[in-house]
DNA sequence: AATGAATATGTAAGGGCTTACATCCATTTT
DNA sequence: AAAATGGATGTAAGCCCTTACATATTCATT
């Protein structure tokens, strides 16, 4: 069945069918009523590739996503798809993993399927040497990036300002006296800098430094985190008064380590999340986290994208305040 | 540039192209090397469109997800993804919500942007009779279904033994001697309903009945689970003695209001969670969970798909085995 | 009633690929 | 040496839309 059927059947021409489907060009009243209706009866589908190959585009934009599995960008993804739903817009999804080349290869075959534009979730790497391919394609679709940005034409990246983020929540600390404050993390990313920036900026705004030893990288999870503040924890003769993490899911290992050592939360021992995904309503204590707004974040990539569709003027980066949810691991 | 233009610079035919395109058809090894360094030299990816136009397939699967920010959810799309991507399919996502309309949306949807297949993810509703959607849909195109089955032709589901697990295991505590048995459950799925069947199933057994004042339903959300386990807790005569649940989450509510009463864990009552996610490994105690393998749920879900694709001889309904993972909060 | 503008509809030309069928050529067979 | 075979390649039709342009119809204006 195909728009030849439809249009013989109504008793119109194919080119009268099409104005209907797509709500262009000028038809009266009366036959678009009644070709809508020859279509409900028959239950057609116009062909989405004959479409995209007259229009050069199905209203797809895809996805690029490090790891979905992560509850973090699980969230992001979902907000964004629904998102794009409602815009009229499909979803793509390539999950890449962490590796350059994959990403690559990731982008060539979003490409190849001929989307609207790229929309990326999860960090890009620190070396930016390695972000030619985002350039790249960038010159074919617009590129979104979530927490993440690169100047450059056609790019546009919706950001947490997770530097003042972490400034600020670490500077509670110190002002509390705190000194023997750790910081654990897990990736080099965009985000990830910024916010470890502003964890030594804290301190530098006390004229204070950080001891480099309590800053500490691991993998991203809680397993990792609880080993790695297990260490901290016994190697230091000064007692750790506080731990400042990147992610939930590292607080939450920071969090076990210090039940396990008989340490009292929050009186002898701080510990602050980010991200404040459901994990930190699990952990016990409940965790106090920086919530950085993934939902906004991911509405607000959407509808960037979608004025950058309509060709309205776009600010190439927009930052995002977070915002810190207390719960029992903080005083 | 088009099929053309590379057919012209390499002094061949569009047919010849198409073929080493394709790997079909005979293209003297000669010949076929220089059209593909054409093809590389010039970048040439030929056009998804025309292609789908003349195939009537792009090969793109259809994922049908409930909710990807649930983290269970999540990751069986992660796996699927990577998993069909490897077999040289593409994910399309639907996130439908929990709403029967919305999914006869998506479906459709689905169908009209020509996928090869639908993978749903989440269950169906037990009202079979709201599934006549999903028998429509497989009239076109195979319909895997994980946790989930429906016995009609080109529908698979891929499901794990629900009943057993958690009969198997609620039987444990009976043998223990524990009678005031608590259910958790959110959904009434199709796996929701075996699961609460294996609960009652294991009393059976035994000759006994549950309460059915302890047979709670709930939101899925640790909070709604807390509040349900605290009402348990404060109106039971008898004590509490051991809450099994539909999902890690629902445990880990039941976990902070046993902790919140001042209950020794697993002395006093003991707990036991489903999926074995990262929620399990970040409570606090550590909880024990039946894992109901999420991951090779997922990839056999996409072989499934595959060998169906390839017309092989494939079974309607593969079942999968549960495995407990056993951690703090059961003895 | 004649003219012109605006609206409604139709015709036909792409858009870029796949593939059945036709053709050509180099082998092998008799 | 002629015929048969089969591999390599080309031609052209078809897939199903969109849309520029052409034509027909309607309506308002003079």
């Amino acid at each position: 069945m195909n728009i030849y059927d439809i249009a013989s059947k109504a008793g119109v021409s194919i080119a009268t069918v099409s104005r209907v489907l797509n709500g262009k060009g000028n038809v009266s009243e009366k036959t678009k009523e009644h070709v809508l209706s020859i279509i409900e009866e028959m239950g057609y589908t116009p062909n989405i590739f004959a479409r995209g190959l007259g229009l050069n585009s199905i209203k797809m934009v895809g996805i690029l996503c490090s790891d979905v599995s992560d509850i973090y960008y699980a969230t992001a993804v979902s907000t964004i798809e629904k998102e794009l739903r409602q815009s009229g817009y499909d979803s793509l999804l390539c999950c890449t993993g962490d590796n350059i080349e994959d990403r690559k290869k990731s982008i060539d075959l979003l490409l190849s399927k001929r989307v609207d534009a790229i929309l990326l979730v999860g960090s890009t790497f620190k070396e930016k040497s390695d972000n030619s391919h985002i350039l790249d394609a960038a010159k074919n679709v617009p590129f979104v990036m979530i927490n993440d940005f690169i100047d450059a034409p056609n790019i546009y990246g919706i950001v947490c300002d997770d530097f003042n983020a972490v400034r600020e929540n670490t500077s509670i600390f110190l002002e509390q006296g705190l000194r023997r404050i750790a910081y654990l993390y897990d990736a080099d990313t965009y985000s990830g800098a910024l916010k470890l920036s502003g964890f030594r900026a804290a301190f530098t705004q006390l004229n204070t430094l950080s001891d480099p030893e309590l800053i500490v990288r691991c993998a991203h999870s809680p397993e990792a985190a609880r080993e790695q503040t297990l260490r901290l924890l016994q190697k230091q003769k000064r007692r750790l008064e506080a731990v400042v993490t990147s992610d939930d899911c590292l607080a939450v290992g920071a969090l076990q380590a210090a039940v396990s050592a008989g340490l009292q939360i929050p009186h002898d021992i701080q510990i602050i999340g980010f991200n404040n995904s459901l994990l930190a309503r699990c952990a016990n204590p409940a965790l106090t986290s920086i919530d950085n707004k993934v939902e906004l974040l991911s509405v607000t990539a959407v509808r960037t994208l979608i004025d950058v569709f309509a060709h309205k003027n776009v600010s190439n980066k927009i930052v995002l305040s977070a915002e810190l949810v207390k719960r029992s691991t903080t005083i």
